[in-house]
DNA sequence: ACTTTATGTCAGTGTTGTTGACACTCCAAG
DNA sequence: CTTGGAGTGTCAACAACACTGACATAAAGT
């Protein structure tokens, strides 16, 4: 059998996808996901803290003073889930949880001296790799590994990224 | 402070790296991957399987008759924890173990006719949205993907995913 | 015979996800 | 103004899946 699929891109050659092509890299995707992870998870395994603990840190680093319900569509996780990380990171005092002034319903989140720091810690271990990464495949590569990521998000991850990406440094 | 950093690649242009790009870099890898493993999700969450399951069941797919040592490099995980996989799909019929013919200690690993059913519901969910996505991106971008995603692999993970290309379809 | 290797199992623990139940706040309809 | 619904966050219990440690068995290697 034949498993080949054409596909056509606008002012683009044709596609000629084999599932063993595709097989390769959903196997790529499994293995460099899992360097993408190791060095955060090395150095969170010292601490008491997992990978949940490293996202929501990440993103209340990303936007600063977002509200619970925020974080959550972010990390798409249920609230309850969430609520135990924040929890120890506001007990360990790495966050800090204010009430909303207008809407005293809301949380609002931000990282404190030690938040920062440990974030900073993370991020450089994540950079490090993902830089070494950029330099060795090439500005090309890296155009083409952001183009083919974006395609693969979900619509309302794409849109969360994007805006994310909007905020800016 | 200035937090870009230069690198010369032989051959190209130099490369400045903002943390701001690698941020984004990162960012997308975190949600492409939650898109990536999306479709299989949905599918095991009916099934009372787990990601551990698909896992071990595309690698057995992949390595057919391979040891349960070797599934353990390759997935890295503990046999205790591989283990507690393995007996369940065993235990429903998806996966045969049989007792090595040379080294009787061993056990090989194949999946049944409903092993491979499965297999291939959860691949071509899975292939799907990956094919779309290469449409989407296009040729040169699939190539720049794969560059960079190899770059972000440990050496071990590199060797595990070479080996396993090189058997082919 | 002794050691090492491959595998399986039992017990215990930790992180991270889930659902269910509940409290507090806001807002709008009566 | 009160009341009910929607939004937000918290606590408790449970499930999945990873981990370590300890131990048993069988077979291969020396």
């Amino acid at each position: 059998m034949d498993r080949r699929t054409p596909a056509l891109k606008s002012g683009e050659a044709l596609l000629f996808l084999t599932d063993e092509q595709l097989r390769q890299g959903i196997e790529a995707m499994f293995f460099a996901y899992r360097g993408f992870t190791a060095d955060p998870d090395r150095i969170l395994a010292d601490l008491a803290y997992g990978r949940a603990h490293h996202r929501a840190i990440h993103f209340i680093n990303r936007a600063p003073g977002t509200t619970v319900n925020n974080l959550l569509n972010l990390l798409g996780v249920t609230k309850q889930s969430l609520n135990r990380v924040l929890r120890t990171l506001v007990a360990d005092g790495l966050v800090q949880s204010t009430v909303g002034r207008q809407d005293k319903r809301e949380r609002h989140l931000n990282l404190t001296q030690a938040g920062h720091e440990l974030e900073q810690t993370l991020s450089d271990a994540q950079r490090a790799r993902m830089r070494a990464a950029y330099r060795e495949a090439g500005p090309e590569a890296v155009a083409g590994f952001r183009t083919v990521l974006e395609a693969m998000m979900d619509n309302e991850m794409r849109a969360s990224y994007a805006r994310l990406k909007d905020i800016g440094p």
